[in-house]
DNA sequence: GCACTAGTTAATGTCGGCATTAATTGCTAA
DNA sequence: TTAGCAATTAATGCCGACATTAACTAGTGC
């Protein structure tokens, strides 16, 4: 978390935990006392409880006494949340990136994203295009180099990363979305700070209204 | 934090600690064992641990193994991190408040915290001053209605807290601030989209430069 | 049959303790 | 004196336990 250092059994437990929640392993709603948890994972009680505050922080579960941990589920009105965030942070972002005029080699790791979204759309790999997507994100974050964003990044994303997994496969390929990574990608080159925000705005945008609009209509309430 | 209940010990330490550190009775750099720290507060370790793992991640302390807890400073850096953030998200949630063309009554809190501004800073009562802008900007996230932005905001501004209270005192009184917030507020009652957003958004830019100016050229490098 | 109450169960909040091990101190030798 | 090493100190990581008390169950009265 802060310190660099060997991962602690609290560590792990946090990240398995994390990780189960991303996969679905514990679904939105999931309950469980910490006695269970703790069992589960083969530590103690009090080890368990670290990591859940922290993910209590992050608002991926909600911790009820005597109740234990919830999985969090994800409604229509929390992506619109997200996504405003998302919507006003990361066009700002991607003029900064693109007002640095970054070089050919500071853009491999976006060039390499968008590579391999291309390549898991071609092959229908879905889980694929989500982490390519994923990576195209961070390394914007990266690049442009404020680690408060991308950590606000992170945490919301891993608040999305279950819905966008079932929306993804409610709906036609996202070719457009990979052409939108290509364009935002030519701003960068081209170091035109307007059009990197303005595509990557829009980009938010209509990913925004798409998502939401399927959450919607497809009736699914909680995620 | 999650839910509501009966504040527990590690809540009530976890509230002294963070009034501690933005009251900078516990300094920048201020660094205690837990154990010490679980003496002071009259609590177990386990119960400071919870407590110190929030703040970990909130960005206000560093748990160092073997160390303690350290008291994270504030560099001219973090701050424009944090501006950077507060600038691209609080003139579209502002923009998104004027569109809701919010009544008298819903302005009331912004009318309050304006007032209360004006007020302090006749009586130059700088803490005052920043309880009330604080207020102000809370009482727009809460006509928002976006929670995480709210809590993004609350998270950020306790970083900032200490470094704005010093400015603070290295100025001007914040005159300029005040004659914007007024106008962000006339917008609010116009119900006019564009002014308050390119308002809000000067007012946070203005801000960011004034601040990391000061900082920058008194040579305060941590905070 | 239903409402209410007493008793039971079990999860949390919190504590103190122990082993491990990093950091520090003090000692020895060159 | 200083470098290197051994002994000491003490903080963390982790655990199991206990009291409290909310939630659940069964039993009682109407």
């Amino acid at each position: 978390m802060s310190k660099k250092a060997k991962p602690t059994r609290a560590d792990d437990a946090y990240q398995t935990l994390k990780h189960e929640i991303r996969m679905n392993i514990m679904p939105p709603g999931y309950q469980a006392p910490e006695p269970e948890l703790a069992l589960r994972l083969g530590v103690s009680r009090t080890t368990v409880r670290e990591a859940l505050i922290r993910l209590d922080s992050e608002g991926l579960v909600e911790l009820i006494p005597r109740r234990g941990a919830r999985v969090l589920p994800i409604s229509a009105d929390d992506m619109r949340e997200i996504y405003e965030i998302l919507t006003s942070i990361e066009p700002d972002a991607a003029a900064r990136v693109a007002a640095k005029q970054p070089s050919a080699q500071e853009l491999a790791p976006m060039e390499m994203a968008v590579a391999d979204m291309e390549l898991a759309l071609k092959r229908e790999d879905l889980d694929a295009w989500a982490d390519a997507d994923d990576c195209f994100h961070l390394a914007l974050h990266d690049m442009h180099g404020n680690r408060r964003i991308r950590d606000i990044f992170t945490a919301l994303n891993d608040q999305v990363h279950r819905a966008r997994m079932v929306t993804l496969r409610l709906r036609e390929a996202p070719v457009k979305s990979n052409e939108e990574h290509r364009k935002i990608l030519q701003s960068f080159r081209d170091g035109d700070v307007e059009s990197a925000k303005r595509r990557f705005l829009e980009h938010r945008q209509r990913a925004a209204k798409e998502l939401i609009g399927i959450l919607v209509k497809s009736g699914i309430g909680q995620l």
